[in-house]
DNA sequence: CGGCATCCTTATAGATACTG
DNA sequence: CAGTATCTATAAGGATGCCG
């Protein structure tokens, strides 16, 4: 019996894993995992990252149980974020999505290469059962 | 030694991580390795995908050397692809967190309630160490 | 069938300023 | 410190129509 199913259109595990799949997700996740970590040492920590996206960010991780917020009555105020047990179980396996693009990206980077090179003389690549491959159009993609 | 950092602004798996952790790669790229498919096929799989989003993401997904774009000479023309040997490493790896969406949906749902039931009396959600928690704002997110 | 081009409507991100 | 508020720029997304 599968209750749920990301491929339904109206599947809750939709919204969920749009959460999980978001830009920013993934490294904010891993960082809090590591240890409990402030607002700003996190916005240090993400490079890139403004206060607002971050902010955002973990709002959506703490309504999902996904980290702890503590405030500490200090002067002035120290906020600190921490992982819950059902956010860690998330955010090991999401390591093992950055850790998947920090070691496969030269093969990554190379085949951009191959394929946009490609691009200029395709119609010759036609493979043994006479189907063409790699005839995509380069487009503007950032 | 590390060359790469996904936590560096301007290091190139930056921009790989962005396509992987895309709204619809971990779906399109799944159905993909599955077995070999075609366009009009995955555009009925994954539910929700408008042809030019898919469009965009096949696309991407090709340049990046993880799927294989082959079209045979039929008429009209037939085109099917398939998932390439990086590719499959990497899907496996997404797979793992769309089970996870499916697994843990119910907790993360409960969670929200509570986060959302929480906010109305958070003022009085006072921990042993004196830190409040819970005291995010519901705020207008999808 | 397998798309791309176009128009148009929302979001989303970024920058900046300001508050408890 | 830890955010919120506001405005703007840019882009992402949906709908539609057309073409090889």
């Amino acid at each position: 019996m599968r209750k749920y199913d990301v491929y339904a259109e109206n599947c809750p595990t939709r919204l969920l894993l749009d959460h999980i799949a978001d830009k920013w997700t993934a490294l904010v996740l891993w960082k809090i995992s590591r240890e409990p970590v402030r607002f700003n040492q996190l916005r240090r920590d993400v490079e890139g990252i403004s206060t607002k996206v971050l902010s955002q960010t973990l709002k959506r991780l703490g309504r999902d149980g996904l980290i702890l917020r503590e405030v500490f009555p200090t002067v002035p105020v120290t906020v600190e974020y921490s992982i819950t047990p059902l956010g860690r179980t998330l955010s090991e396996k999401l390591s093992t999505i950055t850790e998947w693009a920090e070691a496969n990206i030269d093969a990554v980077l190379a085949a951009q290469d191959r394929f946009d090179r490609d691009c200029a003389c395709a119609d010759n690549a036609v493979t043994a059962n006479g189907a063409k491959r790699g005839l995509i159009q380069p487009a503007g993609m950032r």
